[in-house]
DNA sequence: TGACAAAACGCAGATATCTTCCTATTCTTT
DNA sequence: AAAGAATAGGAAGATATCTGCGTTTTGTCA
């Protein structure tokens, strides 16, 4: 489905939402897996059923400047005994599009006030 | 199924001759995987349906010193953009224990005459 | 010979990423 | 409004290795 550039689909919003939440607590990035792991919990599923549809989204919003990533270093994942991680972060043009989403449509988008950041 | 020791179980004899048939052609080495798909075509599958098997079987092999192995080189893998693999060769004792496999039991041991090292 | 215990087998799934192929949806243009 | 183009979604599988759990097989001992 085409869309009008910038904008942010359900899925891209979910993963910026997770990685922005993993930064506030203090996580420099994040990998494709463990967004995964969380949007199967928190979100009501749907979203995301292969894991191919994930993989695609971080390319995509990559590509559009949302996300920027680099390789883990091959050294650690081999010392952990695991799989290499692709390691993202959102951009600035990233947190500037969910912000954009959520003027857009208010709806789903955070329905939480911040957890973590709350204002007193 | 306890065994006498030194013995070889059909699957562990397909890895030896895979292993051997892989040095002979120049390969200095093998992987799980490869192995894996080798023995899928040539055997008549059977042997070796889910992964775990082949994977026991390299290790057992492996502390009863027919085979050793060794981590590849991270980041080879990481510029070949695949897992890591676990090299594997076949060691002096190992041989051994193929031969001695092959007078216990000449039956489906090395039907053919190796092909590739053919005396003319 | 019969029973026990040790070992092997098979299934399933965790860990990660990515590709291909087909279907469904949406945007844009006429 | 209808048609066409572009893109997203979903299923499946390739690439690798390894763990756990329950079942089956087999050697050995009584």
């Amino acid at each position: 489905m085409r869309r009008k550039k910038g904008t942010l689909l359900p899925l891209e919003v979910s993963i910026m939402q997770c990685g922005i939440d993993l930064a506030v607590r203090g996580a420099p990035h994040f990998h494709g897996f463990m967004i995964a792991k969380k949007i199967k919990d928190r979100e009501d599923a749907k979203l995301l059923t292969a894991h191919g549809t994930l993989y695609k989204a971080l390319d995509r919003m990559q590509k559009s400047g949302f996300l920027e990533s680099q390789w883990e270093d091959p050294l650690v994942a081999a010392q952990q005994r695991r799989p290499r991680r692709r390691l993202y972060h959102v951009t600035a043009a990233g947190e500037a599009a969910l912000v954009r989403a959520h003027e857009a449509a208010p709806q789903a988008t955070s329905a939480q006030p911040n957890p973590g950041l709350a204002t007193p």
